[in-house]
DNA sequence: GACGATACCAAGCAAGCGCTTGGTTTGTAA
DNA sequence: TTACAAACCAAGCGCTTGCTTGGTATCGTC
């Protein structure tokens, strides 16, 4: 399974919509105004004029603002869910699981998704209480993934540090990358990656 | 040089408003606001609110909203780069000076600057670009003191990875503590520095 | 080619926003 | 006591906001 092909599971599955279609391009112009202006600061006339519509035929598609946010946030926690998924699956040895989560990871922060995944951090107060909750239980999924796999590093000895700890101190390290990792500076992702594992001390297992 | 004196320093020079004055609790009661709602979503009302003043009032001291989330950040990188440079000087080997750096911006995210603190991380983009570089100028400063410290490691080579991806991924995941870390959660800040210290393989040194 | 749903437009409403204004109270010092 | 500035209030202005409304294209289907 390579990405696109997961893309194309989920989207036949209605759990995120088409990027081509009317409803996912405009999830992805959001996605980019409220990365670069925040959700407060974008307006519906700016989300309306960036898919090319008036603004009141926004509510044609979503019955609120907010329910846009949440959507952005819905479909790129099913998507990189499933990405993730699929790395930690490919790899063979534990610590290469956890480099295959760490690589996947920093793909869609940096990556395609990466708007949404910044808008997911960043924008995170933006959603009402109701909405967190149910997102929250998504990214709870997501979360089960890293937590085994730090487990089974901790059981082999190899990692010296809490797992839960571990895990949300790499979900801010490698979040706050998009705060200053550009692709054409210099460093690759693969650099990016073997360095968070140097910074771990795992280079020579 | 304890925090108290070293806070109290500050004020005199003027470089820090007297947390007891009018100024002071307003910047105080702002932080809270930004932190807990967003800058965008408080408004001059809430704020004024909160100390006990007509809104129209808020702008007898502060001439736009933006120059209180401007205050609040400014002092507050003023305050940190103290007590961060204290905390290195009184440190002996360079792995103590990195763990009292640690220690030091962890407390200062939990701890009592922690609402403001977390705006700084979170409100970045509320800032115009004018203010933006003059904070940028301020925080230059502070890392640079990290920097330091990482490069001697680097040098004892006890530090595998590169000392500007160290820093930017401690940056993040020490801000990350914010939406996470409780105090009465059974974990204490010591506790805290040790896992990341334990994370990082530099336990045995 | 009529029909119904889907997608959209043009216009604007009610509410809330940051900030201003003109005037009053409070504190301080001669 | 007087004088003056700093601190504050009461009211509201002008603008922007999310969202609504009533109507018009567009398109697939029988």
């Amino acid at each position: 399974m390579n990405q696109d092909s997961i893309l194309r599971s989920l989207v036949a599955d209605n759990l995120v919509s088409d990027p081509a279609g009317a409803r996912g391009r405009l999830l992805h112009e959001a996605a980019k105004l409220f990365r670069d202006k925040g959700y407060e600061r974008t307006t519906v006339r700016d989300l309306a004029a960036a898919v090319g519509i008036q603004s009141g035929s926004l509510f044609h598609h979503f019955r609120t603002k907010e329910e846009i946010l949440k959507a952005v946030m819905v479909e790129t926690i099913r998507l990189n869910t499933a990405l993730m998924q699929a790395a930690v699956d490919a790899a063979n040895t534990h610590r290469d699981k956890l480099q295959a989560l760490i690589r996947a990871e920093l793909e869609s922060i940096n990556g395609q998704t990466g708007e949404a995944m910044a808008v997911l951090v960043f924008e995170w107060r933006s959603l009402s209480e109701e909405s967190q909750v149910h997102v929250l239980e998504l990214r709870d999924i997501y979360e089960q993934l890293w937590l085994e796999v730090l487990e089974t590093l901790r059981q082999d000895g190899v990692l010296a540090a809490d797992p839960f700890v571990v895990r949300r101190m790499l979900t801010g390290a490698l979040s706050w990358t998009v705060t200053w990792y550009r692709p054409d500076g210099g460093l690759t992702l693969d650099d990016l990656t073997a360095q968070v594992v140097a910074m771990m001390g795992l280079t020579s297992l």
